[in-house]
DNA sequence: GCCGTTTTCGGCCCGACTGTTTTCAGTCG
């Protein structure tokens, strides 16, 4: 029972709820815990023995906590069981079809026998379902639009897709609708979420009919879900379903604030407005007309004017995730995140010497081009699995390249490197002498990922105390659903890793490839408050792959960090002096040059 | 169901669009 299979059955939970007609509050804490369950860094099951350390998450009360104790011991969970055999089979499936709400699933359900998506796509073909009550054929079609998006478009999509993707039919937007200002990317790919349910547009016009009209005419989009005068949703080729709302300028920061969510962000603000006497939607902030007055609505066309007039310092999209973040602000300890121009270097890179896909010059002209002052050059040990690894002999002549292209390419540090292979059993690929000889050791787990908990994390501690492993490689070694396939982290004690990083002065890697981000957000979060350093690099295999560097600074943003908790934010001479440092001395807070 | 230097009880955020109706239900963000 892991942590997606308990955020699934509360969510169910919260759906059944609101079938009954229970409590809207109730419903909404099913729904907060099933977000909080996704989000959570650890393992829930690991920790339901203790009752207390569960309710001390924000969000997670008594009833709740047992019964994360109940799914975590038995599986199952008496109650869920009980509530679903209230209802039709395949009711939850049907109310996955975005347009098909509660009244309807269960009418589809009751009146016309309908258990799955296929049936219902059969009932709209045959006529059938358009004739039930408050339905009608419009409905019926956009419905089946949607499930035929939806089979496009199987699952959310990574960061690293949806963002370019956004980015692109901006442009093309903006081509399109010179009228268009202000065209925003929004929603959680504005926040750097590792993958995206679909891509949130904003913009202003003054003849916002025109804009939505020109966007859904756009050459892309093959269909169109919906399109009135502020607003349009539409399916491109790629299968991505992009949502644009226009507004006039002044109403642009509430709006933007609104539709960059998150979700719970918004209604955290919302009751802050609301102890102030004030009510805040996508419009701007009206004050409180319980008493007599009309209330005159105050209009923001930046979201920092939504927060000044809240009291509130600018809050970075990133941190938008109800972790604190009101109250940090409100206290003046908001971390003074990292920027993408704070990084120097790029410390994970490969080259046709293993499975890169060009020489190790080319790397080097690139991460120059992109003003870079040092990289790594970090080709895979020969390891088992790993394609065309280097033995100890073109590890040698590896290095000798690398020097080689330093001298011939100016302008730009090279360093040598290895992306070198923790073994199953702990032991490295190269022997410690062998390692002294190159300048940067990252250490991956690439094989036995089944291991179990103790021994993985055995595994991981073993490689973290050698002296010259500098960082670990993609700890988790999760994959980001990338349209193709996923893959589960391995199984780690994550509080004794930390640790243990902190501890030995080993760097933990923000890997930036968009189908890793590993670590990820949260667990950023939990290492940097274990004292962790980290580095954050693109693991590129070729040169484009150099810039996926913007992923990685976003993960680290969602996890709170500055500059000084990255070391590659250091210059090339300062980060040659913190390498020559002893390993147990690579630890605390790293001098920022301002 | 959660939560508390306003409360262990009584609060808990806001609005638009669409299509179906003849004044509004249903759904979504």
């Amino acid at each position: 029972m892991d942590n997606s299979d308990i955020a699934r059955i509360f969510s169910d939970i919260a759906t059944l709820l609101q079938l009954k007609g229970e409590a809207v509050f109730k419903t909404r804490a099913y729904q907060r815990a099933a977000e909080i369950a996704a989000e959570y860094p650890g393992e829930l099951s690991a920790i339901a023995d203790d009752l207390d350390e569960l309710k001390s998450i924000p969000g997670i009360g008594d009833a709740l906590a047992k019964k994360i104790q109940e799914l975590s011991g038995s599986g199952r969970l008496e109650y869920y069981e009980d509530l679903k055999s209230e209802f039709p089979a395949g009711l939850l499936t049907l109310l996955e079809v975005p347009g098909i709400g509660p009244k309807t699933a269960l009418r589809a359900s009751e009146q016309l026998d309908i258990h799955s998506v296929e049936g219902l796509e059969a009932a709209i073909e045959a006529g059938e379902f358009e004739k039930l009550p408050r339905v009608g054929h419009k409905n019926a079609q956009s419905i089946l639009r949607h499930i035929r998006s939806q089979r496009r478009q199987s699952d959310r999509i990574m960061l690293g897709l949806a963002l370019p993707a956004a980015e692109e039919i901006s442009g093309r937007l903006a081509e399109a609708c010179p009228d268009a200002s202000n065209i925003t990317v929004a929603g959680s790919s504005r926040r750097m979420k590792e993958s995206v349910g679909d891509i949130d547009l904003l913009c202003t016009s003054d003849d916002p009919p025109a804009v939505t009209k020109a966007f859904a005419a756009l050459d892309d989009v093959i269909d169109v879900l919906g399109q009135g005068d502020t607003k349009a949703s539409v399916v491109l080729k790629s299968g991505l379903q992009v949502d644009l709302r226009v507004t006039e300028s002044r109403y642009f920061g509430a709006l933007l604030l609104y539709f960059t969510g998150s979700k719970q962000h918004g209604i955290n603000l919302r009751a802050r407005a609301q102890s102030m006497g004030l009510s805040l939607n996508e419009y701007g902030l009206t004050s409180d007309s319980s008493s007599d007055s009309t209330g005159e609505l105050e209009t923001f066309d930046t979201e920092a004017g939504v927060y000044e007039r809240l009291g509130l310092p600018f809050i970075p999209p990133e941190l938008r995730e109800d972790h604190g973040e009101i109250e940090a602000a409100e206290d003046g300890l908001l971390p003074n995140l990292l920027i993408g121009p704070d990084i120097k270097g790029d410390l994970h890179v490969h080259s046709d010497w293993s499975d890169g896909r060009v020489p190790i010059k080319e790397m080097v002209v690139a991460a120059r081009e992109l003003g870079l002052e040092y990289v790594a050059i970090t080709d895979h040990s020969a390891g088992r699995g790993v394609a065309n690894g280097l033995s100890v002999e073109r590890l040698r002549a590896h290095n000798a390249e690398i020097e080689r292209v330093e001298a011939e390419v100016a302008g730009i540090r090279v360093l040598k490197g290895s992306e070198v292979d923790i073994r199953a059993d702990g032991a490295l690929d190269y022997t410690d002498e062998v390692l002294s000889e190159l300048d940067i050791v990252i250490a991956s787990v690439h094989s036995a990922m089944g291991q179990e908990r103790a021994v993985m994390t055995e595994r991981v501690i073993a490689a973290m105390r050698n002296p010259h492993v500098t960082a670990i490689g993609h700890l988790t070694t999760r994959l980001v659903f990338d349209g193709v396939r996923s893959r589960e982290p391995v199984d780690l004690d994550l509080d004794a890793v930390f640790r243990a990083a902190a501890d030995t002065g080993t760097l933990l890697e923000i890997n930036a490839s968009p189908k890793r981000l590993d670590l990820r957000d949260a667990h950023v979060m939990q290492a940097r408050k274990a004292g962790v350093l980290f580095l954050i690099d693109t693991d590129a295999h070729r040169p484009s792959g150099l810039s996926f560097m913007r992923y990685g600074v976003g993960t680290a943003r969602r996890g709170w960090c500055e500059a000084r908790d990255v070391v590659n934010t250091m210059d090339a001479r300062a980060f040659d002096e913190f390498l020559a440092l002893p390993k147990e001395r690579r630890t605390g807070k790293i001098a920022v040059r301002t």
